[in-house]
Order: C-alpha cells, then structure tokens, then sequence
DNA sequence: CTGAAAGCGCTAACAG
DNA sequence: CTGTTAGCGCTTTCAG
C-alpha cells in the first residue's frame, strides 16, 4: 500500500486532522504548519486513497455515461464532451455501452451498478417512461437524447419533430415532392425514431404532400450497414423517392453509399439529409447536409445537472430542456462543395 | 445510506462474516444459514458497498483505457471491445482521453489516478521509453499500439514496419511509382508514424524506387482535416503523386475527400492507402482501401494482460506480442466495389 | 488554529 | 461450519 494520512502526519509531526485540512483546503491551517504538511506530502510522494475517502464520504465520484453504440461517432463525440466537463467538475466519468439492450438498460436503472456511481446519465432506446418512473435506485438520473418525457428526472434533447420539420421543409424547398423516411424502428421501440417520424409525416402534410407509407423504410438498428440496405430496398420501388431523410448520419451515409453502388446521382437524383453533423459527414463524397444538435450543449448541461444533483446544489431551470439546432446543408442536398 | 452488511446479518441473526462468506462465496456455509442469509439479502435489497469492499481490499476494481482520441473510431471500436472484455472479467473500465497531450500520459502513468485504478492501458503518442522506465506507480501497465519497446511491461500492436511495408508492396503491384506518405510527425514524436514512415522508406528501396523528400507530407495531428490540407500541399507539386499511403483511415479519408474536391480520379490518377480499417472506410465514396489490424486480438489481449498482472495469475507469452494484420483491398486502389 | 477519537462498510485472520 | 475482532485510510464532530 502507499503512503497514507498517517505517515505524513507523523513526518511532518501534526495530527491527522491537520494533515487532511491541509489536503483538502477545509479548514484554516497556520502558515507554518501548511509548509511543514505540504513539503511532508511532496517527499513522500503522498496521494489520498479514493476508496476510503468515498468510503467515509459516501460517495465514490463517479458518474456514468449510457449509450446505446459507442462506435456510433455522435456519442463518441458526445462522450468526449462529456468526459471533460466531468473531469472539471472533480468527478471521473465511466462509459457504460447499453449495445441498445433493454436488459442492460434497466441494469443500469437499478443494478448493482448503482452502489458504484454517484448518478447516472443515460441515453435510453428500449427502456420507457413506466419503467423509468419504476425505478428503485435513488442516485440522480439524466436522460438525454430520447423521448422518455414526464418523469421526475432531468431530461436533456434536441426536439426531434421540429428538427424533423426543418429536415423536410428544406427538401421540398428545393423541390423535392417523394421524399422517403429511412430508419423507421421495427417495432415501437426507439422513441426518438418515432418522433422523427411523426415530424416527417406531419411536414409533409404542412407542405400539402401525401404520405406513402412505402416510402418508410423500416431498418434493423440505425447504423452504416442497415442505412445502405434500406436504400436498396427504395430505390427497387417502382418510383423511388427524389430525396431521403436518415434517421441520423449514419444511416443517411449508408444510403449515400447504396445510391452511389446503384450509380444514382446525388443530389440530382436523389437528395439525402441526417441528423446528427457527425464528421464522417462532413468528409464524404457527397458531403452530408444534416441536422446538427448542440453536442456541446448537451453534454455540459447534462453532466452539470447530474453534479446538481448529486452534491444538492438548487437547480435552475426547467426539468426537462430542449437544446437548440441548426441545418448545415451540404452536397447531399446541393450545398456548397466547400 | 443503503442497507449494509449489518443490517442483514441482524435480520437474519447470523454474524457479520457468515453474510460475507454467503456474498462472496469463499468459505462453505451451511445450507440453513446461507437460505437465511440469501432471504434477507433479496428482502432488503442489499448490494455490497463498493468502497468498503475496495478500501479493505486494496484494489478498486477498475481499469482505465487510455486513448489519444475517443473521436477517432479505431478507437472507439477499440474501446467497445474492452469494455466488453472487462466486465467479463469483473472489471470496471473507464476511458482516460489523453488527447495526445504529453501532460495527461505522464499524468495517468504516475498521476493521482494511479490510486484510483487497480491498472493502466495506455495507448501513448507523446511519452518515450525514458519516462515508461522512469514511472513510480507501481500498479499494472499494459502498452498498446505505439512503438515504445523494451520496457518491462507488456505490449501489444501490430508490427507497423511489416504493415507499412504490405501496403506500399501493394501500391507497387498495381503499377503505382510516385507514392507518398501522409501524416509524417512534425517532431520526433509518435512513434508509430515514425515505424511507419520507416516502413514507407524501406519498402520503397526494396522495390527499386527512390525516396523522394517532397512526397513525404507532414501533418499536424491525424484526422480527416489534416489528411485533407496535406494532400492540398501533394497535389501542388509540379509532379503530384500516383498513390498516396496515409498514416491511418483518418488522414486517408481527409486525402479521398481533397482528391474530389480537386477533381482527381481515384484511383486512375491517385490510388489511396490506409491504416485501421474503420468502418467509414467501407462506406464511402470510393471505398478505402485499408491495413486492418486485429482490433479484437488487440482489446482483449491487452484487458486479459492486465487483469493476470493485477491479480497476480501467471503470464503466459513474450511481453511484446505482434497482433496480425491484412490488407483489405477496396475501390480507392482499384478493388472491387461491393 | 490544532488534536483526539469515532466510525464509514467491509474482509480476513484467528478462535471456537 | 460460524463468530469475534482488528483494521483498511479517510473525514468529521467535538474539545481544547
């Protein structure tokens, strides 16, 4: 084991309290006795063992972050952020990947887990508003990014039918009239898909175009693989779609590459929108016009509010925030090229 | 506070050692007791304290992964693989994002965090053998993926001079004789990219070309923006490049995409090269042709490595294992387009 | 401003 | 097979 409390205390000949005051910076410590203790921990090299301050504390400093695909580079990005405002924050922040697993969802919500964290923020895809409200585990809870709405937790998104609503005016305000839905979930999981979806079915109607549900694509998760494969299946419809708007990037960048095999023109032929502005995007040939959210934004506000309320600091503001948007057009849509 | 070893062991009228041995399952315990015991448990819904466990213990229980960019999907794909060996294995993993500072590697390697973690993977871009040798903390060090060599820890990567090698080799076959290396360090740092360049160098000899200085574009970082500005600084030479060998996927994407936007044909007039085979590779346009390395070998070997250092089992195989690795050919060196 | 002492919840000897 | 007990290293009253 290292060096402890006690061994610099008895180094530099003062009590442990002292030594710890002058650790922690607590109390006020005479001048002559803070130099005796510093120099003491300098020497002998001395770091608090964590364990037993979160011991005596009763908290341990960690926090942890649920995501549903860690290799999903909009969560990667969001993790990045994340991390930091943590590590500002005093507090170290642990990923957990949920793999969109409702088990390993509601394991996080209620598990084992929960005696090793201080509170938890968590991007839920299965999991819904019951068992969220169901929740026995009192650590503090922030959801983000899905649409788990009305519940006692802090809950941080983008609005996903207005960001949806932008998607589509801007299609049809370059003329597109057959636009297509990729990444509708198979079953009514994925609140967020569901939201996107209403969004886009409502636009259309505001735009006076018809919905044809065959023009939904249902995908099997929301990645690169499953966004090329549903592509596929639109364009074998007999009138495929003049545009495309993607669950997210990633499937709109699957999509991209399955017009692209299928030597389709884009935009000419095929005009395709995610959301998300991740950096795949940005560097594809066509470059992706999206919707970006505030990653920024979300990440900060979500571990600050999570910190609130763990350490009881009075929170302001309301339970539930929405965090702002922008549309980056890009080629994909017949934007700028650089 | 939650209900603790005490509360159970009244509720069950047993001592504090017998709920223990029932928790942990370490000593045998009569079949009566241990149904006691187990009922009290379910009843109050006891799970142990963490930092109990960990202060008596000595260990934590966690491991940190140490990576120089989250953002970078190698990485990411990495990370998902050791989170998941991990929890295998009872280990908590937390992510340290190094961001390729030096301060923050040296820092986990002696830092406070040391106490915090029972061991380090460390993915270093900045520090040297010198201060791997020098390090004070004495808890488990893993190296992975650079070129930091003889030290007393193990390490796990690719063989990067073989790799660079197979790729150039490649190049060559399909006829290609001006071929550049992108993403050269501008110090002497990273020592990957110096293997690699190295690799690019004796490679180029053995097939008979000349090493031409102009070809070797260096970047500031390895993502897609630098990939894209140094192929700018190629495709200004008075003899541009036919092939272009990139440090990583990253600053290869970053070339693919100043290739479009300078209207080149890939790969007739520029075939492009990379290394880490991320999944952004398999969907753009064109496709990346790509070294890929054996990131589950890699994640796993490297979590179950340090677990056995941890706990003390014995190792078994050289400190420094070589992970294999392929050549994946895709569109960006004429390979086939699904 | 400083010290003494209690105890956070758990595990590991040691006794029985 | 079960119980008792001594700490792990730290923070935090309460006295001085």
């Amino acid at each position: 084991m290292g060096v402890s409390l006690k061994d610099i205390a008895e180094r530099a000949g003062v009590s442990l309290a002292t030594v710890s005051n002058v650790v922690n910076g607590y109390r006020p410590v005479g001048e002559r006795t803070r130099q005796r203790v510093q120099q003491a921990v300098d020497e002998l090299g001395y770091s608090p063992n964590l364990s037993a301050r979160h011991l005596r504390r009763g908290r341990t400093g960690l926090i942890a972050l649920a995501i549903p695909e860690l290799t999903n580079p909009y969560f990667a990005e969001l993790a990045e952020i994340a991390i930091r405002e943590a590590a500002g924050l005093g507090y170290t922040l642990v990923m957990e990947n949920t793999a969109a697993d409702g088990d390993a969802e509601r394991l996080l919500l209620d598990g084992s887990r929960r005696q090793t964290i201080d509170g938890l923020i968590l991007s839920p895809v299965r999991v819904g508003r019951a068992e969220v409200l169901d929740r026995r585990a009192g650590n503090p809870l922030v959801l983000i990014g899905e649409g788990v709405y009305d519940t006692p937790y802090d809950h941080i998104a983008i609005d996903n039918v207005a960001a949806s609503h932008a998607a589509i005016r801007h299609l049809v305000a370059i003329g597109r009239r057959r636009i297509a839905f990729l990444g509708a979930p198979p079953g009514d999981d994925r609140q967020s898909a569901q939201l996107r979806l209403r969004g886009y079915r409502e636009a259309l109607d505001a735009a006076g175009l018809p919905f044809r549900p065959q023009l939904v694509a249902r995908t099997d998760g929301f990645d690169r693989t499953e966004g090329r494969r549903a592509m596929g299946d639109l364009l074998a419809l007999d009138e495929p779609p003049d545009a495309v708007f993607g669950y997210n990037d990633l499937v709109a960048i699957g999509a991209l590459r399955a017009l692209t095999e299928a030597g389709r023109r884009v935009p000419e032929d095929v005009a395709v929108i995610g959301i998300d502005d991740i950096e795949d995007g940005r560097y594809g040939n066509p470059t992706l016009t999206t919707i970006a959210p505030d990653k920024e934004a979300i990440g900060r506000l979500a571990v600050r509010r999570l910190v609130a309320r763990i350490e009881g600091t009075p929170v302001t503001g309301p339970l539930t925030v929405q965090t702002p948007f922008r549309l980056i057009r890009r080629e994909s849509t017949g934007g700028p090229t650089t």
